[in-house]
DNA sequence: TCCTGCAATGAAATAGTATTACATCTGCAA
DNA sequence: TTGCAGATGTAATACTATTTCATTGCAGGA
């Protein structure tokens, strides 16, 4: 790999800085990686670091500026798309396509897609899983003559938090 | 209804011209909105015939183009936009988030989102409904304490028509 | 050591998608 | 006719993503 302007040194001093439990996130995806032959390393670790500190949904544009701010210098959008797109690859992203943002995945390590819940109160995302579900669609499809490669399932409403509080 | 530059008889005229299929399909979206209170007409009307005519997803400025050669002079997105706002609400349209295009529903009238299966090679889509599908992410978002309000399920594949043959 | 190729990164430009804010028009009704 | 509501028109801008090509650092072999 290589690596000119983002420098090792630079990029542990800014993991160094995020709170611990992110920290401990980024190094259960980096041994993760390390276990099925990949690695976690460069751009695609910081990028993997700021959505895993983020509570919620981030856009593309949002990380290039917080990335451009850490590292002191302007960072443009393909650097940060081809390091999303890594990550996606790896299934430690996913992208929240009714939004065209970006969430860290609950769950590494599994084959399936996602299921999100998606708050549209506080923005958070939850995930879901549910085997019953793939089976489901995977039989609904085939049985239209349809061969699934990939899914998209996003649910929109109110989580536990933002649920109104009914008076009584 | 004002329609200053898309008036009536020009609108006609256009929907005319389509398909036979495709007028046929237009006529059947009039009489269900009317049935149920709405109206298909002007803007939102032609939108939604080019959307019916098309057998793919169709991108906002596709349509834009489309529109602007039809009426022989340029529309501007805010005007198609908040024309497939207005079909979507009335579940004639259906948003593909994962590619950011528009299809028609092919089952009107269905209080449910849809299931959009998404042919990768071809491009067109078919909808698919399965409410053992709904009830389970339904039941599953609220054991985690969520309540939904709407959903995105899109499956990417292959086709019928696309799947490859195998040699024997 | 030098060369060569690979993979990650850098940078500029542009393409594609969507919204904001405000002006205008039509038909209808008070 | 006056005023309103709803649909439409328009300009400008915001937001999201990709294309294209140059550069860098390292690994492995001659």
């Amino acid at each position: 790999m290589a690596t000119r302007l983002l420098q090792p040194a630079v990029l542990d001093a800014i993991i160094g800085k995020l709170p611990p439990l992110t920290v401990a996130a980024v190094e259960r995806a980096k041994r993760h990686c390390i276990e099925h032959g990949a690695e976690l390393a460069g751009m695609a670790l910081l990028v993997f670091a700021l959505l895993t500190k983020a509570t919620r949904p981030t856009g593309a544009y949002d990380l290039i500026d917080d990335i451009s701010r850490l590292v002191g210098r302007p960072i443009t959008p393909p650097t940060v798309y081809r390091a999303i797109e890594a990550l996606i690859a790896l299934k430690l992203v996913a992208r929240l396509a009714s939004r065209n943002a970006f969430v860290v995945c609950s769950h590494p390590g599994h084959r399936h897609d996602c299921v999100l819940l998606v708050c549209d109160r506080c923005g958070r995302t939850a995930e879901l899983e549910d085997l019953r579900l793939d089976k489901l669609i995977l039989e609904d499809a085939r049985r239209s003559g349809f061969e699934p490669r990939h899914r998209t399932l996003e649910v929109e409403g109110t989580c536990h938090d933002c649920k109104p509080v009914v008076a009584g």
